[in-house]
DNA sequence: TTGAAGATGTGACAAAAGTCACCAATAAGC
DNA sequence: GCTTATTGGTGACTTTTGTCACATCTTCAA
C-alpha cells in the first residue's frame, strides 16, 4: 500500500467519524508501522496512546504465568484495541498481548486529547462503545469455547474463525502454532487434525490446514 | 431496606451522577424488584430497558447448549448490567443469564431515553465506559482461570471471589451449585473441596464452605 | 550433497476430570 | 417417631488431555 497520510486512513476505514473529528485526529495523530510478527503490547507496559488499526492484522492473545499463550482475538483495519482504549485511559498496564501477523500500521493517539475526544466528538463516542461492545461479544464467544466444549470443537471453532478472518482456506499455520493460540500441545492437535482429516473436514498440508466446508 | 424512591437511590449508589442526569432518571426509571432466585435475564430475551442494581445481588452465568452453567460475575448495588447496555442499545437479544440470588431492587431505565441519556450527560457516558471496562476485566480474568488453570485452581479462584462478594467467609454453597458455577460435576467439586480441607485452607461444613485465608 | 533445523507422526504412559453406582448423614415434613 | 429428599463421601472405571521418547520427512543453507 503505497504511503497514505492519516487523512487518507481515516477516510477509508473510519468514514463514520464526523468531519471535525477526522480533522482532529489527522493533526494529533502519527502513523506507526509494526513488521509482522513484532509485538506491539504486552503485560506491564504502560501506554501513552491508543490505536487504530488502519492496515495489516494483529493478534491479541492473553498470556498466562507459565508462558502459555492463549489467542483471543484479531483486529483489522477499522478496529481499535479496547484494552488500549481502558489502559490509556486508566493509566494501567495492560494485561494481554498483541503481536503483528502481518506487517501493520496504525494511527496512534496520544491520551492526551482522548478526553477532549470523548467529550466534543460524538461518533467517537459511539465507536468506542461499537468497540467494547464488539470485543466484549468476542470474549463471550471465547468464554463459551472453552467453557463448555471440548479441545476437539475447540479446534473446529478455531479454524473456522481462522479462515473467516484471514479470508483463506489455506491457513498458514504449524500445528505447533494452533497449539500455542489453545494453549495445548503438538502432539494432541496433530492426533485431533488427524481425526478431522478423515472425517474429511480437512486437509493436512506442510505449514498449512486446508479447510473444506 | 425501607421504601425507597428512585432519587434516594441514585444518591445513594449513583452519587458520581450530575445532577441533571438525577432528575431525569428519576422522572424516567421505574424501580423494579425480584425475588431471590428469580430469573431477570435469559438467552433470546429482547429488553425494552437497561437496568440498574440499586439492592440485593445478582448473578450472571453463561448458558452452555446442553444446558451446563458457568459463573462469570456477581453485580451489586452501584452495578450495571454491561449486557443489557449492550442489548437494548443494539436491540439484540441477550446471550446470558442473569439471576438474582437476594431480593433485588433495580431501576430501569427505558432504552428511548439512553440515547439521550449518552449525549447530553457526561457522567452517564463516563459510566458506562467504566462499566464495559470493569466487565471486561472481570471477563479477562475469568478467561485466564479457564485457559491456563486447572480445577482446583480454579475452584481456589472462585471461593476467593466468593468471600469478596458475599463478604462473609462462611459460603453459603453446597457442593452441587460449586460445580454448577465452574460446569464441573459434584464429586469432583467434593474430592478436591476434601483436598483443600486437608491443606488446612477451608473447613467443609453441610450447605456451607469455611474460607480460612 | 549433506547436515541441521523444523514440522509432523506415533506409541506408551501419566494425570486430570467426568461418570456411575451406591452409601451415609442430615434436615424437613408428616 | 418415621419417611423422604437433599447433601455429601467414596471406589471403580472411562475419557480426555498432556507428556515423553523417538522416528520421518521436508526445507534450506553451507
Amino acid at each position: 500500500m503505497a504511503n497514505l497520510s492519516a487523512n487518507d486512513y481515516l477516510n477509508k476505514y473510519f468514514p463514520q467519524f464526523e468531519l471535525a473529528l477526522k480533522e482532529k485526529l489527522a493533526q494529533h495523530t502519527s502513523i506507526k508501522t509494526f513488521e509482522a510478527g513484532e509485538l506491539m503490547m504486552q503485560p506491564g507496559q504502560y501506554f501513552r496512546s491508543t490505536m487504530l488499526v488502519v492496515d495489516g492484522k494483529v493478534k491479541l492473545y492473553r498470556q498466562g504465568e507459565d508462558g502459555g499463550e492463549f489467542f483471543m482475538y484479531y483486529l483489522e483495519p477499522g478496529n481499535a484495541c479496547a484494552l488500549s482504549l481502558i489502559c490509556a485511559t486508566k493509566q494501567e498496564t495492560s494485561e494481554v498481548m498483541a503481536k503483528a501477523v502481518e506487517k501493520t500500521t496504525v494511527l496512534a493517539i496520544p491520551i492526551e486529547i482522548m478526553d477532549d475526544l470523548v467529550r466534543n466528538y460524538k461518533t467517537w463516542y459511539y465507536f468506542t462503545l461499537e468497540t467494547y461492545r464488539n470485543r466484549f461479544e468476542e470474549l463471550l464467544q471465547v468464554i463459551d469455547s472453552v467453557a463448555f466444549k471440548g479441545l476437539d470443537e475447540r479446534l473446529l471453532f478455531y479454524l473456522k474463525k481462522q479462515t473467516e478472518k484471514l479470508n483463506t482456506k489455506q491457513l498458514p499455520l504449524t500445528h505447533q502454532e494452533i497449539a500455542a493460540d489453545l494453549n495445548s500441545s503438538r502432539e494432541v492437535i496433530s492426533r485431533l487434525l488427524k481425526k478431522i482429516e478423515q472425517r474429511g473436514d480437512v486437509i493436512l498440508h506442510r505449514n498449512a490446514v486446508e479447510w473444506l466446508k
